[in-house]
DNA sequence: ATACTGTGTGCAAACGATTGCGCATATCGG
DNA sequence: CCGATATGCGCAATCGTTTGCACACAGTAT
């Protein structure tokens, strides 16, 4: 076995900063008396106090907390383990966890797992051997796996947007795909689509799956027959914009009127194809996303979408972590998602129609 | 005065995991030879070798990270600080980096500085305790003041996408951002406008400026006047796409019939205003943006821009920052930019009408 | 004078790893 | 059989801090 050491390199020694023997020397008293005198220690005589904080100042002395975590057992750090930083759902769930992390005293560092597997795991190994305090995973391609891997660890995880924990050792705060997804479709349902259609993604299999479930049961709900022709999953890119403008052609071949994306950004590639084909939304086809990403405010036409709470996901991952780090057991949470309706989604045309024909009195409201 | 340690917090210890004492307690064997034998030492006996791994492994043992930093004088680990990492510009520039380091066997880091000078002093200062090998900036709220603070610091510093060095200490990477948009209202020119106009932004204070000013030169270059009245910058908020948004109206009304913005984000928000108002783009009004993050391709319809080769900027950083270490000294870097031509412009209207009158028996091209 | 109580400071151990050096023991050539 | 070389492992110092304890000295009460 060759022991993976994950963080090392051959290369050649740095300069080494001022520490407080440096500091001592010059004051003439030992680094015991400096340690105390900069933390404000209060047998330090004001005097000695004072000429030693100047001293410090002046030879730009810059505390080393790798020393004082080495001692302390503790960094005061936690890491952030993200599929990528370019997801524009990760921004807000950020800054929810930096939020309450500052106010905390920890630091966060966030590092990307570039949607591999085995990045993932590196990873997280390398944050263990830095002895962070606690992790924070975002849609993570492993969690399956992860009993096996951490049941023994001492590092707490928290796991944000997974759905169901394979063991009681972890933690997580979600949203709920299934019960979101099911509350979109039957938004569609309520203005009377029935041809309906799922654009789905591969590199994010599990919510996808549940997405897809919530999809499925909405229709069976309303009594419709699911027809495989309408479920789209694009395997040959990643992108994610380009899965949805790929998949029109076969939606429309297939009979939609409707369609429920797996997130914005396909819902926005959907948007982009329509338009180029030529085809208005949502008069021609109504569209719905997941997310609720800043942009989605923004795209034309403005587009309706399920609201995941970013900012609170985040907030409620680090409060979860300090509760473990306090000793605490704290409950796993489900944080309800909200949706938002824009403009993307209307009434289906034939439906218009008929009730143009059944109407013919009634001015016709041009809006 | 009172010294800021900054990483500090008081609370209780940690559970400890297991050292490579408990397994040479375990192994009948001294430390050292612990340590040796996990690193495949040649002067090991293969049998202690092998009995230490097997141990090491189910005892879970996991080294010390923050222990090895302490006696090697080095992390193998680069900071990155963001303004946020909600900025759909970062992500690429962020896979640059890490790319390459970890190639080179670097971890990176990414913090936030959430747009606030103040906490973007107190992440630097953080980075520099927690002794990181390196640290790369991207859009600086603070680099004027690099000088005065970082001069005499160990940690090289490299900064992404920032014009002119207040200090020769300093290292960058950037794209031209005078040149640049010159490049893009030069476009606008070429196509026939005249009433060219620019929406700022206030949280980007420098590379505003810049853009701004290469706006201007293009105009000038051209011969036509500044008029102020074509210049927008809007105050009130810090939301990129709300002020291309907002922008519009006072745009009109000072009678554009082009706009050249300050980056994808307010090119975004325009494109939604204009929508809104019933305005046609490119035939109204002609948009044209900067950044080309990876959403411009797929507006309605798609934006043309200025591309920032992003991932190239975070390579050539983290490679400057190799260099560095190793002991070279590096020159800045300029990078070249790229306009993309997609649809958001065109001629002005009132030049089409002109051409189609002066050749009235060409058949209109319907296109 | 003695015994106390504060003050102000230093000693030395610890945190978990790495590493130069030295000490055994085994092996080998002559 | 002796010196030389190779092999296998341990000792102890080191990295920069923190911190319990002891010590020295001053002032005060007895």
């Amino acid at each position: 076995m060759e022991q993976d050491h994950g963080v090392q390199s051959r290369s050649h020694s740095r300069p080494t900063a001022v520490s407080i023997y440096d500091i001592a020397r010059r004051a003439n008293v030992s680094p015991s008396t400096v340690s105390r005198a900069l933390e404000n220690h209060p047998r330090i005589g004001a005097e000695t106090r004072k000429r030693i904080q100047e001293l410090a100042r002046e030879m730009d002395y810059v505390p080393n907390a790798v020393a004082r975590s080495l001692i302390a057992n503790r960094t005061w750090t936690i890491g952030m383990v993200l599929a990528t930083i370019a997801d524009p759902f990760m921004g807000r769930v950020v800054e929810g966890v930096e939020h309450v992390a500052i106010e905390a005293g920890f630091n966060v560092f966030v590092s990307t797992s570039q949607n591999d597997p085995q990045r993932e795991i590196a990873v997280m190994k390398m944050l263990k051997q830095r002895r962070v305090d606690g992790i924070i995973v975002i849609a993570s391609h492993l969690f399956d796996q992860y009993p096996r891997l951490f049941y023994r660890s001492k590092t707490p995880v928290i796991v944000i947007n997974e759905q169901k924990p394979p063991s009681d050792a972890m933690h997580f705060v979600s949203v709920d795909d299934i019960r979101e997804a099911y509350r979109a479709v039957e938004h569609l349902l309520k203005l009377g689509h029935s041809r309906i259609g799922y654009i789905g993604v591969t590199n994010r299999p599990k919510s996808n799956q549940h997405r897809l479930q919530g999809y499925r049961e909405a229709l069976q709900a309303a009594s419709i027959p699911i027809d495989p022709a309408l479920i789209i999953v694009p395997e040959e890119t990643q992108d994610h914009m380009r899965i949805g403008e790929i998949s029109l052609e076969p939606l429309l071949t297939a009979g939609a009127t409707a369609v429920f994306c797996y997130n914005d950004a396909v819902a926005i590639g959907l948007l982009s194809a329509c338009s180029k084909r030529g085809l208005a939304v949502p008069e021609d086809l109504s569209i719905i996303g997941f997310d609720d990403i800043d942009i989605a405010a923004y795209t034309v036409p403005p587009l309706t979408t399920v609201r995941q709470p970013r900012f609170q996901l985040g907030q409620r991952a680090m409060l979860m972590l300090l509760a473990i780090l306090d000793g605490q057991e704290p409950e796993n949470e489900i944080v309800p998602g909200e949706l938002v309706i824009r403009q993307t989604t209307a009434r289906p045309a034939s439906d218009q129609a008929r009730r143009q024909a059944h109407i013919p009195l009634r001015p016709v409201d041009v809006r």
